[in-house]
Formats: structure tokens, sequence, C-alpha cells
DNA sequence: GCCGTTTTCGGCCCGACTGTTTTCAGTCG
């Protein structure tokens, strides 16, 4: 069971506990669990029950259930729960409007345990019956119904910052004095987006209703003076929150979170006699303000360096603002290559030369030109005579282009045995090679990941393309234990790549901290089709930047000539 | 269920909006 399964399995726990209507602070323990088994970069299931409770927010219980999912697979609080009250009334708490309350009395008093029970009940009526509910209420669960067949589930991050970007644009248009920023997820780069939460400071009232009357508005979830929700076309929840001018920084803290990181903030408020909310930071003997202009401010007086949004995610980070320790994180103008790209030798669009000047374009001083190899026929990938000629081209157009350096490099398969898809003569010959895993994505764990040792393990391979194989929204990862392959990865100098396509993003945020602690290089690749896709560069450096790294542990931070004297086949 | 420069017991973050209510519970973020 890896993290991923024990995250759902206390996911249910904490779901069903409160339809049960239990300890409100068990259940927050529990999904305090799920939280961090799911974000957690080690493999749970490798720890004893001692290590598992060194982990801040595992205690006794939790340890002993999560020792027990990794062993059988389940929990027997688990089974006890789903026993009494059927799974699939989980679906039910997804809809829009409907909590663990009502859940508990549909299933009490109607009998409803799926999403077509409640359909039925609502439809014929037997909904509104009910203490507390009413025609709206049921006009609502409909809705809500009909709006989970459309929309289902959460947003690639460029769909966010494009419906948000267009949005926060109507707003600054009509309140052109007011301050309107993105908050929330977007603000933290998280790698996917479930709703757009903005903030206006300084706004005048009447902005509500026009953000309610935006033309993209499918309906409106709620309406009032300071907040408001709305539903868009395509499916995105958007929430706009008004505050004063002089609340912006206190707002701006609060709305941008991580929950975790908030509630660590405001306990360490409490701690030191004040109150944080939305508007400010209050003392709490004579509730006089003493912050909220400016978020700095609020971290100032809880005497913390300030913290950018991207580290909010409670994995660290308010210990060392406390220490002065927060790294310098790195940016977009760091980065002076790109070690990934495709052409038109293979599947990509464009030529080199189109290439070479859409990189130096976007302002990279060099790329390496990393077509496929043979196995990925599909792709029309390179044999060894191919690569040879293709490898000569580059070079020629390296030699007639001034102002940008070209490496003659291949994207090569990682075959299902751990074995790479071309001669060791023929990649020894090129100037740097990817590995990636293109097929069988059905291996086990246990064959996945030797599969990557051994390509690490070969002396010519100088970066883990991918090295996951997620899709985001689409496909799982491979089963692989990157503990492993990051330890792999230390002891023979090779980088992991951050991919940078928008539906890979691969490694994630996690595993690349896990990669930066363990001191193993990092790359930023566009993984570029196109002379298009350099912008997308910024993806990458949002997950970088949540990964905690600095310029220093990024590869193509480095000028071109450390960079080549820096590959494994320059190394003395 | 977790946790401890106040505590091993008694706390645990905070506020807005809606619908169904005659003062508030439920939901959401």
């Amino acid at each position: 069971m890896d993290n991923r399964a024990i995250a759902r399995i206390l996911r249910e726990i904490a779901d069903l506990l409160e339809i049960k209507d239990a300890n409100p602070f068990k259940i927050r323990a529990y999904r305090n669990g799920a939280d961090i088994a799911a974000n957690h970069p080690h493999e749970l299931n490798t720890l004893d029950e001692a290590g598992l409770r060194e982990i801040p927010g595992i205690g006794k219980d939790l340890a002993t259930r999560i020792r027990e999912v990794a062993e059988s697979g389940d929990a027997a609080f688990h089974r006890e729960l789903v026993a009494e009250f059927p799974p699939t009334i989980l679906d039910l708490l997804h809809l829009q409007g409907v909590g663990p309350k009502t859940v508990a009395m549909l299933y009490r008093e109607l009998a409803v345990r799926t999403i077509d029970d409640l359909e039925a009940a609502a439809k014929d009526g037997r909904v509104r019956s009910l203490r507390g509910m009413g025609p709206k209420k049921e006009a609502l669960i409909l809705k809500a119904l009909e709006e989970r067949k459309r929309f289902a589930g959460r947003h690639l991050l460029p769909d966010a910052h494009d419906a948000a970007a267009a949005l926060v644009g109507y707003l600054r248009e009509r309140a052109p004095d007011a301050v309107v920023e993105p908050v929330g997820s977007l603000r933290r780069g998280c790698d996917t987006c479930g709703d757009l939460d903005l903030l206006a400071s300084g706004a005048p009232p009447g902005l509500m209703d026009q953000f309610v009357e935006y033309q993209q508005v499918e309906r409106v979830l709620g309406h009032g003076d300071t907040k408001s929700s709305i539903l868009l076309e395509g499916g995105f929840q958007a929430d706009l929150r008004l505050v004063a001018a002089d609340s912006r920084g206190a707002a701006l803290q609060y709305f941008t979170g991580s929950k975790g990181h908030n509630i660590a903030l405001r306990d360490r408020a409490i701690g030191r006699g004040f109150k944080l909310n939305e508007y400010g930071l209050f003392r709490t003997t004579d509730d006089v303000r003493v912050a909220g202009e400016r978020e700095e401010e609020i971290y100032g007086a809880l005497d913390l360096d300030w913290i950018p949004p991207e580290l909010r995610e409670l994995r660290g980070e308010i210990e060392a603002a406390e220490a002065h320790a927060l790294p310098r994180l790195i940016e977009r103008a760091d980065l002076r290559g790109d070690l990934h790209s495709h052409t038109t030798a293979t599947d990509g669009r464009d030529d080199i030369r189109a290439m070479a000047d859409a990189a130096r374009a976007a302002g990279l001083e060099y790329l390496a030109i990393t077509d496929h190899s043979q196995s990925l026929a599909m792709a029309n990938g390179l044999d060894e005579r191919r690569a040879a000629d293709h490898a000569s081209r580059i070079r020629a157009v390296d030699a007639e282009r001034p102002g940008i350096r070209l490496l003659a490099g291949i994207e090569c398969d990682i075959k299902p045995d751990g074995t790479l898809d071309l001669s060791n003569g023929c990649l020894a010959e090129l100037d740097l090679v990817v590995a990636s895993v293109h097929s069988a994505f059905n291996q086990d764990r246990r064959q996945m990941t030797d599969r990557l040792l051994r390509a690490i393990e070969h002396s010519h391979v100088d970066i883990l393309g991918h090295p996951t194989g997620r899709l985001i929204l689409r496909r799982e990862p491979y089963p692989v234990d990157v503990d492993a392959v990051v330890d792999a990865a230390a002891r023979h100098g090779v980088a992991l790549e951050i991919n940078c396509q928008v539906d890979r993003l691969d490694l994630n945020d996690a595993h690349a901290k896990l990669a930066r602690d363990r001191g193993v290089r990092l790359v930023i690749s566009t993984d570029a089709h196109s002379r298009h896709a350099f912008g997308r560069l910024r993806w990458g450096i949002l997950v970088a930047r949540r990964a905690w790294l600095r310029p220093a542990d990024v590869l193509n931070t480095l000028p071109f000539d450390e960079l080549r004297a820096s590959l494994r086949r320059n190394r003395p």
C-alpha cells in the first residue's frame, strides 16, 4: 500500500466519522493524517511505529492504523465504519452544498445510499419533507447533481491561471483604484487548482455586484457584501473577497493559506497574546490592531521572516522563518538553458533552427536537442545512424547561430529490463543523455524501481526524464520507490528532471524537495515539442519554488561552459 | 486523536453566507 492508498483510507475514516457526528477534533486528526500521508515524500509503509510517531500530527493511534493499512491493505476501524454506513454515501459529500449532517439525515430518514437515490428523492419531493430542508434546498441539490455530471474535478494550472487572469482583468477595469489579485492555491503555485480565489482590497462595494454579473457566470453560489462565489462556464468556481485597503496584508495572508500553515500561524499568534484573522493581527488584552496593512508586518510581529507563498504548506517553513533560514528561491531569470526538447526529426513540430531561435528569444543561452530513440517508433524515434546524423546537423546549426549554444543530445528510452535503447558507442558520441520511460507502465514496483536504478547506473546517463511518469488528472504515476531512485541519483551524480509539460510537472514538489535534501541536482526542462513551448518554464519554476530549490540546486542555472563541465561524461 | 517555555488534562482557528428558521444550524473555505 502506497501513501496515496493510506491517505484514502484515513480520509474515508474522517468522512465517515463526520457523518457519525463524532468529536470534531478526532475527525480533524484523521483528516490531517490523510494530508500528511498524501504529501509525505517517503513511503510510510517503510516506517515502523516509532518512525511514524516522529512525524508531527501522527500519534499512537494513527501510527497503529497506518501500520495496519501498510501490512494488510485495510484497518479494522475503517472496516467497522464501512459496515455501519455504505461507502457509496461518501460520493454525496462531494456535492456542492451537501455536508455530513445532510448526508447522515438523508441516509437515516430516506435510506439514501447513492447519488442516484438522492436524485430520485429530490425529484419526487421527499427531500423537502425533511426538517431543515425546503424547496430551495431541494433545487440546490438538483443543481449540484447536474453540475457534477458536467464538471468533474480539478483543473490544470495554466487553465486556472488563464481563467483567473481574465476575471482579474475584468475586475481591475471596474475598480481601477483597488488592488485585485489571485490568492489561495493559485498564489501558492499548486500543480492543480480546484477553485479560483481572488482578493480585492479597497474596492467599492458595487464591485461585488459586477463580480456576479461577469459574462462567464454559470450560476451564483453566494452573494454577500464582502464574500461571493460564482460557478463559471467550464466548471471553475471563483470566490471573491472584499476587504478595506488597510487590511490587505492580513487578508492576503489569510486567503493564501494553506489551511495547515494558517492554523499554525494563528496558533502561534495565540501563544504570543494575539488573535489573527483576515482583518489584522489584534492584541488579545485590548483588541488593538498591531498589524494588517502588509503581509510582512504580520509575519514580523510573530517573529518570523516573510514566507514566500509557495512555501506555505507547513513543511518546515515556519521554523525556517524563525531561524532566518528560508532559502533564496529560484526565479525564472536564474535559468540559462533548457535541457530537453524535440524537433521534426522525431515528433516535434519545428526544426533545429526554429527551436534554437525560439529558445534564444525566450532569453536562454543554451538548448539541448533531445529527440526520441528508436523504440518510440510511433514518434519516429532515431536509430544509431539517424542519431549520429542528427547530432552533426545540430552541431552545424550551433556553429552558424550566434547568441545560443546547442547541445546534441537524445531522450533515450529505458527499456523494460532497464537497458538503454541505443549502444554505448552511440551515446558516447553525444553531448547529453536524458533517459526516460515511455513503455511497459504496468510493471510492478520492484521491476520499475530496478529498471530506473539500472538506467541511473549507466555511465552515459546525465538526466532521468519525467521520473514518475504521471499525467496529471489522467494517469497515476507508475509504482516506483522514489526514495531508492533519489539515493541512486545522489550516488551516481545523475540529475532528476522537473518536466514543465503542464500535465506532467514531474517530479512533483514533494519529491523534488526530497531530492534536494539528499544533495541531488535537479533540472527544469520544457520537453518542448514546438517553438511556442518555452513559456512553460514558468510552471516548472513554480514546482521548484514549492520544492525549496535555490538557483544552485538546479543544473541549468549554470553558464554553458560550467554546465558542460559538470555533465557526467565530462567529469574526471 | 494530538499535544505540552502555561498543561499528561483540557484545550484544539476563524468568519461569511444561506435557508429555514423565529434565533440558528449547516456548509464552505
